[in-house]
DNA sequence: CTGAAAGCGCTTACAG
DNA sequence: CTGAAAGCGCTTACAG
């Protein structure tokens, strides 16, 4: 492994020189640039990454911390920050934090004692409001992305419109009697995630239109929760017909248990999610999109942007919060 | 930020102690270790990586290569691997190499030209072999989970196992007309994947059982592309009695098209998939389980075991074939 | 058991 | 435009 000085002495040129030249500073004459450039090619040379962060203290990198990558949200997210982290020449370190409760607090100490990143991204859930704080405090540009926080810069969906535009749909196709089911917080206070958010408009919607109030149901956040309690839901008598799920997949959850019940979706229940995973289209599921790995790229030029600022300015705070938008399948339908 | 040698200072030794003391080198005394410990402890010490990489040459990272982040299988992989790496106290530096022919390669070699880690993992389907066999020369331990390889120690599934397992579950119940459908393989020459080797695996469970003989369909590796195919093949009249998928995305994809067009598992249609995905006990599939989080744990422990072993030892490339385990579920029955 | 010193491989004022 | 030198903050032979 060649280092600069091999390059400098063939070069016949100076380290410093051929440092210069090819970190690309300015006040290096073409025809030297050029040669130390070739050389370097020739020779193969690649800066030693270790000696430069030690020199310039820039890591170029950045910090993920994810309660879980195996989750369509989540891989979505990161999938973004990792595309735009490699068009700004950076790299990502993962923080795989896991369920809180389950060694999570743990990982997110050891990442503070040992993470050394030029920024920091957090995809929510993963982090208390006391964490959140303190890595605010790391003096290095920190953002959130899934949930609003009041702690760093963030990134998500606008819930509340989703929510609304979720219960809407259905209120306009004419059903009267919808039944919310929320998908479980795990960490964050409740009255704060973006679970919530989506459970206040559908019941803000509720009361506008003088539906009839059905008390909301919470399900643990997967297919296969929502399934289980929409089996037993969806086989009563008095059952709704329409239901606004909080995510798509609590809404394909509750469309296999009709399918399984046989009760025929759109024709005699109507069911509209939030996100439009990847598997919506075969479900023909009606949703209201978001686009994950947009947020991700969003936080990493974000980021970008702020590692340029001069330091000590007022850190931003500032939350982006996008548009949903209403995507129609046939799993709704008037009532019958 | 405190020192190395405001602790030296504080605890009034060399830097060196001080160094060996927080370090656990032996040849310290317990009282000064002791001091000098509770005294970075007070300051709040912690050693700059990027000091520590130039001066010992190692990272504490490992690298992971993946064509994806947001599907099961290279989430759960990942998943495994940072759990692993957490507890060997590395980091994970992520490299989402995206779909080939999409910038993947491109990626790959800013891989080659920046990446700096202790060791090496890479998720299949991302990497032809001559890259492959171009990272097993960096002269760091590499591993690939996924597939076979001969270019580098590997973990997998026994496809042989898990392919032949499934076609006998729905031989011994009785089927005599079986469909496979297997999954796309991207990358790799098709004769080295998972894929094709469960596909050859059927073949031989068809020869050896006499079974009529169906062409194999491929569709793309997803719920939907599975979907697509599926609702046009299952409503011909000839459709076969029982369908072997390559993996459970696929599965899920035939009997969600199965529901849609009334035909009922288990009772007209009996499927079968590979993998034991989340969502696969809502749906009732019968499958062939694996684990990949363990996988992903199994090849960071061979990475550390790897880097403890003296250098220019004769690189490991041996493969590790887990054995698949039949679940059953309610998605196969004998042929009405 | 402990310390002085060299070294890891770059970058960047400072001079010229 | 270029070079000599100091410095980034650790670790580790080498002496004692």
């Amino acid at each position: 492994m060649p280092l600069l000085s091999d390059v400098a002495r063939a070069a016949g040129v100076s380290k410093a020189t051929a440092s210069r030249a090819l970190s690309g500073a300015e006040g290096v004459s073409p025809a030297t640039r050029e040669r130390v450039e070739r050389i370097a090619a020739e020779l193969g040379f690649r800066a030693s990454g270790a000696a430069r962060r030690l020199a310039t203290g820039k890591t170029r990198t950045i910090g993920v911390l994810t309660p879980s990558v195996d989750r369509w949200y989540f891989g979505s997210v990161l999938h973004g920050i990792a595309h735009a982290a490699d068009i700004h020449e950076h790299d990502v370190l993962l923080y795989d934090l896991g369920a809180f409760g389950h060694g999570g607090h743990e990982k997110f100490e050891r990442f503070m004692r040992r993470g050394e990143v030029d920024g920091l991204i957090t995809i929510t859930w993963s982090l208390v409001g006391g964490d959140l704080s303190r890595l605010a405090e790391l003096g290095i540009p920190v953002a959130t992305v899934g949930e609003p926080t009041p702690h760093t810069r963030s990134f998500s969906l606008d819930d509340d419109a989703a929510g609304t535009q979720a219960a809407e749909h259905l209120v306009a196709l004419g059903h009267t009697d919808l039944l919310h089911i929320a998908s479980e917080t795990e960490v964050q206070p409740f009255d704060a995630s973006s679970s919530d958010r989506r459970k206040r408009a559908f019941e803000a919607v509720s009361a506008r239109h003088g539906l009839r109030m059905r008390p909301v149901r919470t399900v643990p956040t997967s297919l296969e929760g929502a399934h289980a309690v929409a089996r037993e839901l969806l086989d009563r008598p008095d059952r709704p017909t329409g239901i606004v799920a909080g995510t798509d997949e609590v809404a394909l959850g509750v469309v296999l248990a009709a399918h399984q019940l046989r009760i025929r979706v759109p024709e005699e229940l109507s069911v509209i999610g939030v996100d439009d995973v990847p598997a919506a289209t075969a479900f023909g599921l009606t949703t209201i999109r978001q686009d994950p790995a947009q947020h991700g790229e969003d936080v990493v030029d974000w980021i970008m942007a702020a590692l340029a600022e001069p330091r000590g300015a007022e850190p931003d705070r500032s939350h982006t919060a996008y548009a949903p938008e209403l995507v129609v399948r046939s799993s709704t339908a008037p009532p019958a």
